[in-house]
DNA sequence: GTCTATATCCCGATAGAC
DNA sequence: GTCTATCGGGATATAGAC
């Protein structure tokens, strides 16, 4: 019988999976320490093993813990929408994820640019996802909704675009200086899917 | 006085490098380890250490190595040619070095997601180059050759959308089956440009 | 120039007191 | 539940023979 777990035990745990957020995020798992985790969470670090019973196991349930943040905006596309409109509202929340949740961002890259050992188990649902979202969208170029373009390399389009200002923020903030890119992003994004998409 | 390398030594240098990008790009700079960058280069440990004084010096010149074939398409990008072309020649050459040079790119990223600690100092004549070139594209909007857009956002869309191909390689095949991407990503990216820079 | 052997350090995980 | 102390493995780098 496994107890509830205790006030204490739940909050320990989301502190860990916090610090182990913005250390993994920024180190990638090797490059991680469980020493860094556990300085960040205000633990020791055999207090943090008591928790998890490895760094792999904090890995891992940050990465799940994070899957359906990454994929309600694509999973809300709604196929009785307006077309134009789901798809921009779609690349306008998975923008504002970027903004908003730099470091999650960061960690999945971090993970697929490695060969995604951790997170290979999850692709047959995201490929089933993307394949289902990509017949919506060929159904609404078949109907002549929107312009006839590839939804695979549409869909490929918004996901390197908006992580894009993410992952790659250092950079972007260097060729920017320190302005904020999101707004400019926002426009651009908008404009550049309304002129792709115009029948 | 430094005496002129030996052809071997020469060829072992280069051997090196060779096997730190396969070693450095897959791995990241922590997860790569000395021993697996020998092995494939056919080495002992002690040995390769002959050659470089450390792990962190390999790493240093794989990168300084690989500045100029990352950023020579945007460089030969000519302020006097046709301007929708001159965008769509960038746009291409970028995506072949993504098809070509996938250790290369996800090398780049691996340094970049990790906030660039020894790729920074190369910041500032990135900003320079790119200041340049979106005067440029800033100059062909202006005289209405191309549509006004954003030169900067521009850039980035090129460089996201062609890296992702190389830097989430796993995860588009994932989605896309085995089938070689590239083909159906050249046609998209093409055919998003024109219709993006249509004055 | 290349090797075996090893010094030295760091990291993940555990033992055991409290 | 939390700590100090530590084990054992593996990593970078060096010593020194050849």
């Amino acid at each position: 019988m496994t107890k509830p777990a205790t006030r204490i035990q739940q909050k320990n745990r989301s502190t860990i999976l916090t610090a182990g957020l913005n250390v993994f995020s920024q180190f990638g798992f090797r490059g991680a320490t469980v020493d860094q985790i556990a300085t960040a969470a205000g633990l020791s670090k055999p207090n943090l093993l008591y928790y998890f019973p490895s760094k792999e196991a904090i890995h891992q349930e940050v990465l799940a813990s994070l899957l359906d943040l990454w994929l309600d905006p694509l999973r809300d596309m709604n196929a009785n929408g307006d077309p134009i409109t789901e798809i921009l509202t779609y690349a306008q929340r998975k923008l504002d994820l970027s903004r908003d949740y730099p470091r999650e961002s960061r960690l999945f890259a971090n993970e697929i640019l490695q060969g995604a050992p951790r997170l290979a188990y999850t692709f047959p649902a995201l490929q089933s996802l993307v394949d289902e979202k990509a017949t919506v969208i060929q159904t609404w170029a078949n109907d002549g909704k929107i312009a006839a373009i590839d939804p695979y390399h549409l869909i490929f389009l918004i996901w390197a675009q908006t992580q894009h200002y993410a992952d790659f923020d250092v950079q972007v903030r260097a060729v920017l200086g320190s302005d904020d890119p999101y707004p400019g992003a926002a426009i651009f994004l908008n404009h550049t899917l309304r002129r792709l998409l115009a029948p």
